[in-house]
DNA sequence: AGGAATTTGTGCGTATGTATC
DNA sequence: AGATACATACGCACAAATTCC
């Protein structure tokens, strides 16, 4: 779970985060169990730890190598191409529960409707809100982050993801394979680019039966 | 204190050491400390182990890359290079304290007296007893274990050392730099050929001002 | 085939030492 | 000088895999 946080990047690289007894507190777990599980990502190199100090998240060596870095679905049998297939791009105003946590600094944006798929299967469906001052030429289709990163000169440095259950909104394709109002994993997305500015926010809808939320490490 | 054990050839590849209670009990330290200390050997590569059945020591991938991979004798403030002046080669009967553990095959052995250096400095008096059946060609001067391994066809492949503190004997050199009877070092070493015999016994006496026995890793 | 014993795996809670702030 | 935070260690309980009878 630790991993896939720092992964997820709800600390920012350098950042020290909370305290053994803390974090261990917060868990349900005890500081020995906590210990074990820091030492071993300090192992793997996300974590630092300084004695009399804190724990801190390193800095990935290889920034960005993975166009999909942030990417966290994958089939029930694990991994798939990730695609995706635009249904709609309109302007329309932010959902509120999408601002709960850090407020854009743009009011208004662009909202685009995807249909994800893996491996060529229909998998989610993605609702993502973009400052509505950057341009959207042809050029975004498939990889929205490679797009941020080569047309409108940022990349996203960090995710925030919450996780919980919704259901399916009517503007679902059938191809998904679910009816309007089934249950659905669903996703609330913040994501700050490298000037640590909110970039998008976005919602996703996961087939349960296709698909999971899984944070990768390499 | 483990790495050092295994290092020095107390159990042999493959074998099965205690178990954790047995070892956390002999070396008087709780079970959590020593698993501690087994799974670092365990990452290291030093041991194996398998749930339910026990833990194992792991044949070394590269095997004698180090000709000095058996050599226990470093400064006082660490390192040194060796090198080994012969005093005698005789035929001389094995004290019987040396062949306290298992007995060689072989009852009469040439003795073999040196001076050890390290990076120039005298550190430690050698006496050394093999099976007479060897030929012992002119070859054979610094690397004891390499002439072994090249000219005689085996090479050392476990020792076992006992230390303790014993007087200097009488013909001690003057450039050791201690007078006879002087407290020293003590080491008594029985070493394995690749076929489990008894190649080489030996005794050392180091001088304590100047090296030390220590046990390292790769 | 099955069950008991053995051995490592995981986790809890606590106390104390040491480095840093 | 004191508070904070990680480092090390102890002892215990139970789970899971293996081994042995």
């Amino acid at each position: 779970m630790l991993g896939r946080e720092i992964l997820a990047g709800h600390w920012r690289a350098g950042e020290r985060i909370p305290t053994e007894s803390v974090l261990a507190a917060s868990l349900g777990v005890a500081v020995g169990t906590l210990r074990k599980a820091v030492a071993e990502l300090e192992q793997r190199g996300m974590l630092e730890r300084r004695q009399g100090s804190g724990t801190y998240v390193r800095a990935r060596a290889g920034r960005v190598k993975n166009i999909y870095e942030f990417f966290r679905l994958e089939l029930l049998q694990g991994g798939g191409l990730p695609t995706a297939q635009i249904l709609a791009v309109d302007a329309a105003p932010l959902p509120k529960a999408l601002i709960a946590h850090e407020q854009p600094s743009w009011r208004s944006g662009w909202r685009i409707r995807r249909l994800r798929a893996l491996n060529g299967t229909p998998v989610a469906l993605e609702e993502i809100w973009i400052d509505q001052r950057h341009a959207l030429t042809p050029a975004f289709s498939e990889a929205l982050y490679q797009f941020y990163k080569e047309q409108l000169g940022f990349w996203i440095a960090r995710v925030q993801d919450q996780i919980s259950v919704d259901a399916l909104p009517a503007w679902a394709p059938a191809e998904l394979g679910l009816q309007a109002g089934a249950a659905c994993t669903y996703i609330e997305r913040q994501a700050w680019s490298n000037s640590q500015v909110v970039e998008e926010v976005s919602r996703t809808w996961v087939h349960p039966q296709r698909a999971r939320y899984c944070a990768r490490w390499p």
